[in-house]
DNA sequence: TTTTGTGAAGCGATTCACAGCA
DNA sequence: TGCTGTGAATCGCTTCACAAAA
């Protein structure tokens, strides 16, 4: 409004954790479109498809650029593409696993995660007995072999899936080897430098939040759902 | 402020689902200090150790009700039975699994479930080579018996540990069985019917999340972090 | 004095409503 | 005309700052 700097600024301007959260949902929506032959998508088609509504998604899109044609609508294979490009698809992200527990071979089996730009290209853990095995296609490295692992290459993402007691040490080692950000699983909240990344994922934290709800349905307090 | 009703109001007021967040991670650090033998904590130190700052865990706690002592603190085991009671804990509620695969198995392993008033009651897969088999102490049984298997009891929470492509139609299922809220792991929007609470959780979301973080790191965007 | 509980201010995200453009 | 892009309004959560209470 002031002078013709404001797109650029804009560009610089944080984009919103929301929006980001929201990304991966409309890059899932779009492939899906994909797959059938629809080569454009109007921003309220896209809302619809993702459940959300289409201002929404137009300010989201805009924190990344201006990629829509006013009176059609938005190129799917272009969106595609940028978003994909925001999420840092650009390369394939490596990830190791620590904790070889049915968490940690459900990961590792989950090969959909290849087609999203992930990796798991180890899997440690600190039992005698399942170091050496395979879990997939991924060998069972001992814990004290994370450092050294990162010689192959860079980890940029440790997910940490052992029991709660350990998940501080793990993360400290983690850190040590150089690991760049951290999915954890465990029930505990772990201190790291500043810097790296942590999202913790817990899934009783989950069902305790959906017990809240459903006592307070049971209450008559309100008819609310969950986000 | 005007009379004398504002606390009974107060409480019909509808708590921010930020707060219902926090709630377990609040609840998980009090377990940690009732293990040891401090029985007050003021809502710095609980802020402190739950990653938040003193105001707002007081603001959350108010959404409750009054437990704490001014110029005290907050009485530990009183804190641990209200929040608790808010979460819905007083029943234990029963959870069914659909998808016998490494995540299914991994949610029947974890045994902590128990302690957090959770009890997965019923695993269901369509697999026939899977169905009869045991995973840890439970039977798995055929998806089309999961209408049936509700009359054991109702069941309060649903898993979706499924395929993508499958997980609608079991949410489907769920539902018409009575199934009042669900918990869905597959990388899929799902619709049911108002009032069911449904909670995503899909692991590559989260993952392309900290990518976004780790390529704004890497454009030199930004330095901050995931939530 | 110490620490809670809470109005009020501040801030960030969502939604509205329409100008801008094809 | 139709749909995007975006200021402005609104909404809701967080933080501040202090009165109330032990």
């Amino acid at each position: 409004m002031v002078n013709g700097k404001n797109k650029k600024i804009q560009k610089l301007v944080k984009i919103p954790s929301t929006t980001v959260a929201r990304l991966p949902l409309y890059l899932r929506c779009l492939k899906n479109i994909q797959d059938e032959k629809t080569s454009l998508v109007s921003s309220f088609e896209l809302a619809r498809l993702s459940g959300h509504n289409a201002a929404q998604l137009r300010k989201d899109l805009s924190y990344l650029g201006e990629f829509g044609t006013r009176g059609v609508g938005y190129e799917v294979d272009e969106l595609v593409r940028q978003i994909s490009k925001w999420l840092g698809t650009a390369s394939v992200r490596s990830v190791a696993v620590v904790g070889a527990g049915h968490l940690g071979q459900a990961l590792c089996n989950y090969h959909a995660f290849i087609n999203k730009g992930f990796k798991i290209s180890a899997l440690y853990d600190n039992d005698k007995d399942k170091v050496g095995k395979k879990v997939g296609e991924i060998d069972v490295k001992h814990i004290s072999q994370l450092a050294s692992g990162v010689l192959d290459g860079p980890i940029d993402i440790g997910v940490i899936a052992v029991p709660a007691r350990a998940a501080q040490d793990v993360a400290t080692q983690m850190v040590e080897a150089g690991v760049k950000s951290i999915l954890n699983f465990a029930p505990a909240k772990i201190k790291v430098r500043k810097g790296i990344c942590v999202r913790n994922l817990d899934f009783s934290t989950q069902l305790q939040i959906i017990g809240f709800h459903l006592a307070s349905v049971e209450h008559g307090l309100t008819s609310e759902c969950c986000d």
